[in-house]
DNA sequence: TCTCCTAGTTTCTACTGGAAACTTTCTATC
DNA sequence: GATAGAAAGTTTCCAGTAGAAACTAGGAGA
């Protein structure tokens, strides 16, 4: 198994996925995608603060990348649902450990923030 | 053990640290720092393509959030040492596995996205 | 007929990223 | 003595992107 690629250099094409992956709006709608398809205002509803530009925007790109699927139902209003992808499914698992460290660590780095802005306020 | 949190919740501010964290930049840095303290001209030519604006802005985040410490030592040009604290050193095991994902399944993205312009140009 | 549902696109503004130049303090070199 | 270089940034400018809100289209239901 070669490794050719290397995230730290700059015309390496990593760059393009770690740009995709290190997108708030993508991480959190893999991470909602886990447990099964859901349809676009689904989406739209359970992610709360997204608008309906960036979801459609960042499904396009995360399409594009092979990480979901997006499968039309010609249903009355028709129905769109995406799904993780076999290879996007392999991400699943390091975004959620990402997203939950945010909610597990979160006192941590609000005390952190605090004493920061103590510190540099009192300056 | 209370989960509070949620980053599915707007007003959360779980949201701020997935902010934070879902950069590039930042997340190129912590792992950088991952093998030990870095000075900061030394980051800046190892992450190619980062600029010194950015770079000093993300370090700035980052130290606020009390994921990295800054520690200034009076040398001759004055030295700065940017090291990973031990609540950052909880991040990078998540933060390395999503970037050598990146590396890892670089071919399949480019498969998928090259088939994806394929069928869409044909359109 | 009027309104809501689906899944988006369009328009506008405000913020942010990147490139390149400038700052400051000291050492080393010509 | 003047010049250049290295450290760690800050400042300036421009272009691209995020977010808010309105608009599209084609039915279903009151």
């Amino acid at each position: 198994m070669k490794h050719a690629y290397n995230v730290y250099e700059d015309r390496c094409p990593t760059r393009l996925v770690l740009d995709r992956l290190a997108d708030k709006w993508a991480l959190l709608i893999l991470d909602r995608l886990e447990d099964g398809p859901v349809r676009f205002n689904h989406l739209r509803r359970d992610i709360k603060g997204i608008s309906q530009k960036v979801l459609s925007q960042t499904l396009k790109k995360l399409e594009r990348d092979g990480l979901i699927s997006r499968t039309v139902f010609p249903t009355v209003p028709v129905t769109v649902e995406y799904a993780l992808t076999p290879l996007g499914l392999t991400l699943t698992e390091t975004v959620s450990a990402l997203a939950h460290w945010a909610e597990r660590n979160m006192d941590a780095v609000l005390a952190a923030q605090a004493s920061y802005d103590a510190a540099s306020g009192a300056r």
